[in-house]
DNA sequence: TGTTAATATATGTAGATACATTAACTGTAG
DNA sequence: CTACAGTTAATGTATCTACATATATTAACA
């Protein structure tokens, strides 16, 4: 349905504006969906984003400082999400010997097999946006990557 | 900056993964952009879209149910925030005759005042986004629409 | 009319978030 | 070695959010 629709407003100044308001929108739609899809497993958004980078950095260490370069937002406490994800058994908290300063944490098998777990109703989810085909996908990732600058 | 490198991520499983998550990312970026050019307003981006919402319905009342329809995040509280307004002066609440349950709020000449004086910086703001030429914008307006579907 | 359902808004609550501050540690210049 | 700046992570705080529930009013209808 087109933006317009959707909020009800007719008029925007142009077409930059309403592609601001678009993109703003349909990330917050997108991370909804998200949202209610992780429920049953006990994840927030940001919890589950915070795992796969754990699991990405697997079986290496991930600092908080690591986990914050790669979070979607950038502003959320890294060091209070890995909290919850101790407080779960996903991961493991384990101050570095070689600089005490710094913590590192790693995935739990517990944590890996949750994540699998999560894996498939996953893809089904993200393969409802292959409504697209695979060039506006590509062109949709340039536009978006050109705007950041 | 291309996604991959902004959050480090270079193994997306396809194009569409990284769709979802370029439009997540790039909805924070934007939203957290907007958050800094409110802050010395005094409002929070929710306000301001609200205050906005007031202000496309001016002189005409808005209740709190239009309010929440044309709210960019649906999941947000509608009436909190507009208590927020009131308390500022921003906008007035007045209970609706004809129907007892409904509130009416308009927004106040200090609310227009003040978005006024938003509007500049906000579109210095959108102008950024024109690095984008007009047919990659309306592109990408098309695109986003149809993935909501 | 009286009873029940539906609607519009507000509120209670646990948990999450933003932002500033603190605490623990390291690296370096003197 | 010592003092101090810089780094890393944790915490205090007010505020915000999601979600369930409550309150008030209107609508429907036997």
């Amino acid at each position: 349905m087109r933006i317009e629709e959707e909020i009800m407003q007719k008029n925007f100044n142009d077409e930059y504006q309403k592609v601001c308001v678009n993109i703003i929108y349909t990330g917050n739609w997108l991370n909804l969906m998200n949202c209610k899809l992780l429920k049953p497993f006990g994840l927030t958004t940001a919890q589950y984003n915070v795992l796969r980078i754990l699991r990405g950095q697997y079986p290496k260490p991930a600092t908080v400082n690591l986990i914050i370069e790669r979070m979607l937002d950038k502003t959320s406490n890294a060091s209070r999400i890995v909290d919850k994800l101790v407080l779960k058994k996903l991961t493991e908290r384990k101050i570095c010997n070689k600089d005490r300063r710094r913590v590192d944490f790693i995935i739990t098998k517990k944590g890996l097999a949750l994540l699998e777990d999560i894996d498939k109703p996953e893809d089904e989810w993200y393969s409802r946006i292959k409504i697209l085909n695979k060039s506006e996908a590509m062109n949709l990732n340039f536009l978006l990557d050109k705007i950041r600058g």
